[in-house]
DNA sequence: AGTGAGAATAGGAATTATTCCAATGAAAGT
DNA sequence: ACTTTCATTGGAATAATTCCTATTCTCACT
């Protein structure tokens, strides 16, 4: 039984002696409603949104909480801003090296856990990581097309294939 | 047969067109020669002893000339510094949260395969990241001595257990 | 050997992402 | 109401990296 965002948050902040707030509340159901993996800018201009007093440092603030208190996980897939992640299930991170976005993927459970059992005796672990850096495949055709008409562009240009729904 | 480094880096960079410097190869040397998933400003200590008027922005320049050709992975494993990592064996790694160090963890091929298989269609990898947070295990009789005296020590005290040698 | 074009380096300025700080505001405990 | 503690804000400070420009080096060609 999954209880709402609200009493979930609610719960575990006061499990650490924090505090409920707008401002928490509002990043935490940023980061639910729209599971695209945002930096701490994106949240802030979304949360703004609803909230136009909101500072970044406080962004800054409320997704370090949620972080600490196990809400939220801040993935770090290259150099770069951080974004953050509120799906706790065991999953890998798919980025999208042509569009910048970042997937969840599914993990297999048997595949988990075989990888757990990599981890040296005399550790324990806090988390594992799984990230796949890929760029969208061109279509043979297209490849062929392609070769034909050279040069470079730069940024994202064409929708994703077969795409998960955001 | 495997070629010494000099001739390996020499090959690499002409194969992109670019010139072996001196500074090019210290870094190089740097990171075969100490493979501890050293930062920017790290490898910019070590060769400055070799080679004094080397600059920063030097140091960056080689690394990501290294980067580009392919002979050295760049490691992001959480914000902070970017390290450097010269093993193009696929490897996972392992970073010791105490210690704040990065280890090499062995990949068997066969889970590096099934690995693989987790890319959705439609998608050309160009990397697979696999990252363990873990730290050293409190060994059962120090858990409980701890127990007793209890307070909170920040930083690293204590020498790793069952280390793998640097 | 001399010259010019392009590549690379060095040093410092600029930028980005994040953290720190001090003042103010809100909530909770008494 | 009064006090203590927690949280937010806006701005300053910091850390890591990137950018910029002058200078140096290399190579190719005379
Ligand atoms: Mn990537
Ligand atoms: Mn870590
Ligand atoms: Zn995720
Ligand atoms: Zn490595």
């Amino acid at each position: 039984m999954v209880s709402d965002p609200h009493t979930t948050l609610s719960q575990r902040l006061a499990g650490s002696g924090l505090r409920l707030t707008p401002q928490r509340e509002l990043v935490y159901g940023v980061l639910l409603s729209q599971r695209d993996h945002p930096s701490a800018e994106d949240v802030f201009a979304r949360v703004k949104g609803q909230l136009p007093s909101i500072s970044l440092a406080t962004v800054y603030n409320c997704l370090e909480t949620l972080v600490n208190c196990g809400l939220v996980k801040q993935v770090n897939m290259e150099r770069g801003p951080s974004r953050y992640c509120p799906n706790l299930h065991e999953h890998a991170h798919l980025h999208d090296e042509i569009s910048g976005r970042v997937f969840d993927l599914e993990l297999p459970a048997d595949l988990a856990a075989r990888l757990h059992l990599l981890l040296p005796a005399g550790y324990s672990l806090s988390a594992i990581e799984l990230n796949f850096h890929a760029r969208p495949a061109v279509p043979l055709q297209e490849a062929a097309a392609a070769s034909h008409a050279e040069g470079q562009e730069a940024g994202a240009e064409k929708p994703a294939p077969t795409q998960i729904a955001s």
